[in-house]
DNA sequence: CAAACACATCGACGATCATCAATGTCTAGG
DNA sequence: CCTAGACATTGATGATCGTCGATGTGTTTG
C-alpha cells in the first residue's frame, strides 16, 4: 500500500468493517462459514446465542446489507451464505495497509 | 477456518475491527503507513483532515489503545507508527473466516 | 379459512460514539 | 521564570448502536 487511502475509498470500506465489528456478528459469520454446505438456516443460528430472535435477525440483516452474507428463502426457512469473495477482498485490504 | 469462532475469541477481535471501522481512522492508519520512515508526526496528520486537533488526537488514541499504532515522543513532537504485525494478523483472520 | 411456525419489521430505551471548544501538560527558547 | 508551541484530556451534545417486546408477513398443514 504505497498510496494512502482516499477519503472516498475509506468511506466505502468503513461500513464493511463496522458490520464486522461486533462479537455476535463475527460469530454469526463464522458459524455460517463453518456450516456443512456453506449456508445455515436462521433457526440453527438462533440457538447458538442467548439473544432474542429479532436481535439475531437484525445482525443478519446488517451483514446482508453490506454484502457479506447472501440470503435465500426456501419454503419457510431462510438460509444465509458467506460471500467469501467479499470477505477475502476485505482481509487482503486490511493486511495490505501495512504494506 | 473449520471451527467457528469462540465467543471469547470474537470478543477479543471485535474491538480491533471497531477501531478500524471509521473512515478517519482508516485514512490515518494508511497515511502513517505510507509515510517515509513508517512513522508520522501528529502535526502532519492534522493537516490532512478537516477536523479539529482534539478529534484527530482522539482517533489516534483509539488506534493506539487497541495496539494498531505505536507511539513515541521525541522532543515536542509525537510520532505514530503502524504495528504491521497486528494488522497482518487481523487481515489474514478476516480473509480466513470464509475458509 | 384457520392455526402454527419461521423470520422480519417497528418502536423504544440505555449505552456508546464522533465531534467540538475549552483547558491541561509537557518541552524548547528567550 | 515565561512564553509559545505540540499534543492530550475533559465535558458536553447530537447521532448511532445493540437489545428487547410487540407486531407484521409469508408459508405450510389441517
Amino acid at each position: 500500500m504505497k498510496e494512502p487511502l482516499s477519503q472516498q475509498r475509506a468511506e466505502r470500506i468503513a461500513p464493511l468493517l463496522k458490520a464486522l465489528a461486533d462479537p455476535v456478528r463475527l460469530r454469526l459469520l463464522s458459524l455460517v462459514a463453518a456450516h456443512a454446505d456453506g449456508e445455515a438456516c436462521v433457526c440453527d443460528l438462533n440457538d447458538a446465542f442467548d439473544l432474542s430472535q429479532p436481535t439475531i435477525s437484525h445482525h443478519l440483516k446488517v451483514l446482508h446489507d453490506v454484502g457479506l452474507l447472501d440470503r435465500s428463502k426456501r419454503g419457510v426457512w431462510v438460509y444465509y451464505a458467506v460471500r467469501r469473495e467479499a470477505l477475502a477482498d476485505l482481509g487482503s485490504l486490511i493486511g495490505g495497509v501495512g504494506a
